[in-house]
DNA sequence: TAAAATTAAATTGTATCAAATCATAATTTC
DNA sequence: GAAATTATGATTTGATACAATTTAATTTTA
């Protein structure tokens, strides 16, 4: 007895609206902070990282160039990034944090804690029971994984 | 012990890449049919229920008219769906499926059922069990569970 | 019942996303 | 070892996503 189309069809779209209503949970704390939830996730990778090339982001992240390059000249324009060409080999571009980019990081972390009181009558099993199941299906998917 | 930021952290982002990668694999059988997966979702939801205002399909898949107003539009460009200003109350838009817009429900499942084998590899007790979770998540952020 | 409040959809502006495209580099083939 | 092919990295393009504002219509309320 295996998943039936169905199933695969409701499971994709709660798993939908569920990203789609967390990422606003978050969204509305970080509007404190210049930051979309997608640039907070590159500025996440980096801060554990430093200069990484966009390529290397999207691997991390599962995003491609075509959202990485104008989310990067964002941040560029907020001067938390700099995009530096490599001299090496022209079709790569190196993303290095500036001062204030790093300085981002404990504010950022600041805010973000606010949420935890939000999720506390959430059930903690129901939680490492959806991460559990979450990876089987990162796992799944991931092209990487074959 | 409640769930720290770090958690969540690592969850929105499980639930942000498991989401695109699951749309993407619907959208890459989907090509061979002119919709999007959001499109698609819409379409999904009149095949139900035919002859919805655009509220209430915004309450069902959680997207607000500035989403939903082009995509019916682009979908009455396809004559899949006809618009139709309700007499009686002139705000309201009723959306009713066109015979082309049925005649796409049986293609669009077949099309769908392919989708199927792909999984036969994933336990199903972590298909049902990410669904549990997944459901007690967004009935916890869902803004009608207030 | 006229003003105020509410509601529904459309519009506007900013920011993703993924597919197609473009440009450069590496590899193959002859 | 030069030309053609393939691979790779980034940019561009078309379609969402969503907040904020606007427009228009209905309902409430004083």
């Amino acid at each position: 007895m295996s998943v039936s189309s169905e199933d695969l069809q409701g499971l994709s779209l709660d798993l939908y609206s569920a990203s789609r209503l967390l990422i606003q949970s978050f969204q509305n704390l970080l509007n404190e902070i210049p930051l979309t939830y997608p640039q907070f996730l590159v500025m996440r990778v980096l801060w554990e990282r430093d200069g990484l090339y966009v390529n290397q982001i999207g691997e991390k992240l599962h995003l491609d160039s075509g959202t990485l390059t104008p989310l990067l000249k964002k941040l560029e324009a907020h001067n938390f990034v700099k995009r530096i060409r490599s001299e090496k080999d022209e079709r790569k571009v190196k993303i290095e944090l500036t001062f204030p980019g790093k300085s981002l990081q404990k504010k950022t972390q600041d805010v973000l804690s606010q949420l935890e009181p939000i999720f506390e009558t959430l059930d903690e099993k129901s939680i490492s029971s959806l991460n559990t199941s979450l990876k089987d299906l990162l796992d799944h998917l991931n092209p990487k994984s074959k």
